[in-house]
RNA sequence: GGAGAGAUGGCAGAGUGGUCGAAUGCGGUGGUCUUGAAAACCAUUGACCUUCACGGGUCCGGGGGUUCGAAUCCCUCUCUCUCCGCCA
């Protein structure tokens, strides 16, 4: 959610921003200003009129202990229409608030100026590309092949104990899918990010922290019963971890990182491309997250997408970034990085992590604040990454790697394994 | 699942209708003293809204109610603890 201080001091530059976005904000922040307007004339015209019956309520108070009956119960009369005064207001008030709340909620984050306006991922640019593309003459098999194959992964069995979209991994493909977690995590670590084991569900006011609710319900699966979300990534527990705190400016950055699986509806989205690792209901994923002092996000940033390349060179994929443009960044980020390996057999480029800064938009709705030098409150910076998510990392190791008679797992990675090759 | 107790400032813990944003202790910050530190002493120390400012307002788990007035009374929800049952 934007920050009502920033629209007010910051109306064209809003206006300018989200038009990259291909929105035309301008009605709407007009809306939010008056509304702004009208709801601290409101505040201010409450304040008094409670001041006032706050007053007589003191005087009543000091009239009844010397026991000038008489002149307290006179004086109650008066506070009737002050009484009825002040919940006018207060009606009035809250009225505003709630409207100017929905507007805000409606709004999408600023992108930040390196940021192009664009209409879809056609628009976004990419910044660059690295690792030799392979190739692989045409028996080269998409990974789903491969998988079944060599017995890694089963996809019908999934479909058999619970559905599509829930694969069972088995044997070495079990063994490469907790080798890939590992390996993930002591990189996260190495480079200062503290390991977390959150709760994979979530209650209604942490799905809206993360900015989940109210648009994106359709996506998270909902345990009615209990009014829990199963999380769609470790982002959302985690982030909330520092909801409603207020950080000492020495504790920062914080840096954090977690695996956990990641359950996602996905309504809509079936057809193409979604076959294998492609786009599942439940997935496993290694997710980074920082809070930072606004004048170090950027900082921070670039630090992260220096870090997740070098994840993606010690696996020996060919990959690219993306800066998204403006139509293609998501609702709660300022600017994101997308990076994309190589499918050698499908012969395309698979997100396989995004890494954003959302500056003060989602530390703003939870609150996340810290102790600035002036020893005031002020709101942090919060990003997050994956570094990284497993199946389409996993979808072109198979690819990239497949051999005569199997599979080469990277030098890196065997240690984790404890095997180099994968064969039939 | 059954029975009971409770939720107050960073923490501990008073407060059962009026001047309580809230005693006291600990902690934090600043200072005095000291070569330095500790101790001691002094001062200071919640968040939010509003105002150019002075000031005003809100917040004692969440929501609602009674009252001129609620941390305090009533209703309701959530959570925590203790005991019993069940259980990885």
């Amino acid at each position: 959610m934007l920050q009502i201080n920033y629209l007010r001091e910051n109306r064209e530059k809003a206006i300018d921003g989200l038009a990259k976005r291909g929105l035309d904000a301008q009605q709407t922040i007009d809306d939010i200003l008056t509304l702004d307007e009208q709801r601290r004339q409101a505040q201010t015209d409450l304040d008094s009129t409670l001041a006032q019956s706050n007053k007589i309520s003191k005087e009543i108070g000091e009239l009844f202990k010397q026991g000038r009956k008489e002149e307290a119960l006179k004086l109650k009369e008066k506070t009737v229409s002050l009484k009825v005064r002040s919940k006018d207001l207060q009606q009035e008030m809250e009225q505003k608030m709630h409207a100017l709340e929905n507007l805000l909620l409606s709004l999408p984050n600023v992108p930040n100026p390196l940021v192009k306006a664009g209409k879809s991922e056609a628009d976004n640019e990419e910044v660059k590309q690295v690792g030799a593309i392979p190739s692989l003459d045409d028996k080269a098999r998409p990974h789903w092949e491969i998988a079944e194959d060599l017995n890694l992964i089963k996809f019908d069995l999934g479909v058999k104990i619970t559905g599509a979209g829930f694969p069972v991994y088995q044997g070495k493909g079990a063994r490469l899918q907790r080798a890939l977690i590992n390996f993930f995590l002591d990189e996260n670590q190495k480079a200062g990010f503290q390991e977390f084991i959150p709760p994979h569900f979530v209650n209604e006011a942490s799905a809206y922290g993360t900015g989940q609710l109210p648009d994106k319900e359709g996506q998270m699966y909902h345990i009615e019963k209990d009014g829990l979300y199963a999380i769609p990534t470790a982002e959302v527990p985690i982030t909330n971890i520092f909801r409603d705190e207020i950080l000492e400016g020495d504790q920062l950055p914080i840096k954090c990182t977690a695996y956990t699986p990641c359950f996602r509806r996905e309504a809509g989205s079936y057809g193409k491309d979604v076959r294998g690792l492609n786009r599942l209901h439940q997935f496993d994923k290694v997710e980074v997250v920082a809070l930072t002092k606004p004048e170090d996000s950027y900082e921070m940033l670039d630090g992260m997408v220096v870090h997740v390349e070098k994840i993606l060179q010690k696996l020996d994929l060919p990959y690219r970034i993306l800066r998204l443009c403006g139509g293609d960044t998501g609702f709660t980020s300022a600017i994101t990085y997308d990076f994309e390996v190589w499918s050698a057999a499908q012969k395309r480029w698979l997100e396989v992590s995004s890494v954003s800064n959302f500056e003060t938009f989602q530390t703003n709705r939870m609150k996340i604040r810290f102790r600035n030098q002036e020893r005031k409150t002020e709101l942090l910076h919060s990003l997050n990454g994956s570094a990284l998510a497993l199946p389409r990392i996993v979808a072109a190791l198979l690819e990239n790697h497949q051999t005569e008679d199997g599979v080469a797992i990277p030098q890196a990675l065997q240690a984790y394994t404890g095997f180099d090759k994968i064969e039939k």
